[in-house]
DNA sequence: AATAAATTTAACCAAGTGGTCAAAAAAATA
DNA sequence: TATTTTTTTGACCACTTGGTTAAATTTATT
């Protein structure tokens, strides 16, 4: 149980709701100061400005995302445990931050330059971790050759974009095919593995 | 070539403009009337408030973003040719559109009361078609089994999230693996088809 | 307890914001 | 041409915005 008592850290979690749900230039001071419970002043105080607390937001914002990147492909492991691992554990914060994708896609939509201050080197160095790796598995002839910006992009597609388009699918599979979208979303992990998995795959005889 | 002389069209093009750009919330009646070069008060006078200029465009790319749908499965083709017509269909409109899905997807995110006034049932009514064709196949066993809907989603994702994503990975592409971005997009009509080509089919022996 | 420092607040401000309205300009009608 | 109707504009308004500031309050230091 963190405590969560101090003025600092219950603005960052009220500016945390209300800038992922409304977005920057939706989001007021006044009513992040309410939801933090505090005067108006004391967000000033404690960060200068709106665009500041923004940003520190949308960096930790860039971090949660990207979190799962590199530690999935570290260890040393078979080719498709590695992305079962990757596909599980970025599911997992999906599941636990569903408004994450859209709300970071849009705001580098609105001010990609904003993106380009906070990118840091590290993030995707162990991208070339997996690149390698998928090219072995291909260069043995275990796996379809596949391009790796494309796999990356596919696998990506995948994960996020049934959480992102949660708001308008629910509804419509629910009275098309009274499918309870939650269901749907739980059985994602396996879904997208073997999907995944088939398309990759070389059946050895 | 359209004549775009009249005042009406000139905004609601600015209006398209700005607003997917910049969102409902950050899009302002001035830099719209400044887009479509006319008088902040004539916008009101076409159309009554920004909110109802919003739901005009609203609609309008609701409209465009659904519009493949119906028409590729309403032939009587092969299901991979299908499938085929789709992709090509999908990724030319978001070729020509490439900030619509975060826009719209943003949009139903900060509010999503909105989207169910407008949507309306025949857009995905011939999803259905689709699908017990795709049961069909399935039942046949030429393909592998598979949920209609995760099947939607997963061509979905691998279709739209490349687009959304090209402001936060084109320059990352760019630098660790010199590769152009657009030249990324331009292939992913083959990538995909042949990703859920093999995903779903099964050889016949 | 007295004083200094840090925190919190209420009152306020300049700069926009969407929107209104009467008058000017242009177009249509007589 | 005169007059009515439609279109376009500039001036304006109430309200909200992010941000400031000085005073009040709490906390730490002596």
């Amino acid at each position: 149980m963190v405590k969560i008592d101090n003025p600092e850290e219950k603005i960052l979690e009220a500016a945390r709701k209300v800038f992922i749900r409304e977005g920057l230039a939706g989001a007021r001071m006044q009513q992040i100061a309410d939801e933090a419970g505090i005067n108006k002043s004391l967000l000033h105080y404690y960060f200068r400005s709106k665009d500041k607390l923004f940003d520190r937001i949308f960096i930790e914002v860039f971090r949660t995302i990207s979190i799962g990147m590199g530690s999935s492909f570290s260890e040393d492991k078979p080719f498709f445990e590695k992305i079962k691992k990757f596909i599980d554990l970025y599911i997992d914060v999906l599941t636990k931050n569903p408004y994450l994708p859209i709300f970071f896609l849009s705001e580098i939509q609105h001010n990609p330059e904003r993106l380009q201050n906070i990118i840091e080197k590290d993030i995707f160095k162990n991208v070339s971790g997996i690149i390698t790796q998928l090219m072995m598995e291909i260069n043995a002839g275990r796996i379809r050759p596949i391009s790796p910006p494309h796999l990356i992009l596919n696998l990506m597609g995948m994960l996020v974009l049934p959480f992102a388009v949660k708001p308008m699918m629910a509804p419509i599979l629910k009275r098309q095919l009274d499918v309870d979208y939650n269901d749907i979303l739980n059985e994602r992990k396996e879904i997208v593995y073997n999907f995944l998995y088939n398309a990759l795959k070389i059946d050895e005889k």
